[in-house]
DNA sequence: TCTTGACTTGGAGCTAACTCCAAGTGCTAT
DNA sequence: ATAGCACTTGGAGTTAGCTCCAAGTCAAGA
């Protein structure tokens, strides 16, 4: 499979695959004579699962260290492990933020329709 | 109120509050006759609520352009709701996105721990 | 054979959101 | 009055994560 195909499947740039392969988070891309990337279906995976945590907003360079972590074999399972287990807990706060978040946005648009006033005028004193 | 204090009870750096302000998202912000920013309990509010909303990502200048309808008065007020309403929309998608990735987490995090091995080498095919 | 178009590279440029710095000002305590 | 400290400014630097560009290569079709 050619950049152009995956970058459409993916809905990823190939500059972007290109990047990732650069930084390091998707190595050892087979490459034909000319020179030309092909990526193979195991490749596909892994792009799959690194736009889905990226679209959680995991870092890069953790997800690289779990890719190289991967490459080094099994004697580094519980370190992924534990990477993993990591960005659960941090993934579960931004999740916790965001829910409050969502909250408040909700009160403020009740505000709003209720009584066609922004509720920081209402509520001067007492409004979060 | 000085930066120092604001700065220290809302865990901002002083140089993140004199942004926020030349960027225009803390407009009219008192000072002291020597020029020293003194913060009122109005401008406290607003900087509780600008974390609240940048905690959970929303963008700087959709911000601004909420405390500028603010300033413009009763007239903006449906304009408000609008822009609260858009951005409650792109919030719950990031929370559905959130919410997709962590189920793959812990999915993958049970697969370490079942069998100690990754999931990746147990379902090379159905995987995801 | 010549052109077209998808690919390649290295490196520069961009955006958001800070973060840091140097040089200067002005209370306050000794 | 002088030392120290918190504050001021304008502007430069940083980080993450792309995104764009110029110049070049290669395979396939007219």
């Amino acid at each position: 499979m050619m950049i152009a195909e995956v970058s459409k499947k993916y809905d990823l740039s190939p500059d972007t695959l290109r990047y990732y392969e650069r930084v390091g988070l998707l190595p050892n891309i087979h490459r034909s004579k000319s020179g030309i990337r092909d990526y193979t279906e195991e490749d596909c995976r892994w792009i799959e699962f690194i736009k889905c945590m990226r679209s959680a907003g995991l870092p890069i360079e953790v997800l690289i260290e779990y890719v190289t972590l991967f490459q080094q074999g099994d004697a580094t399972i519980d370190k992924r492990k534990q990477l993993l287990i990591e960005q659960r807990v941090s993934l579960l706060q931004k999740m916790e933020d965001m829910r409050e978040t969502l909250e408040r946005l909700n009160f403020k648009i009740e505000s709003y329709e209720k009584a066609g006033v922004p509720c920081e005028k209402k509520l001067t004193k007492t409004e979060n």
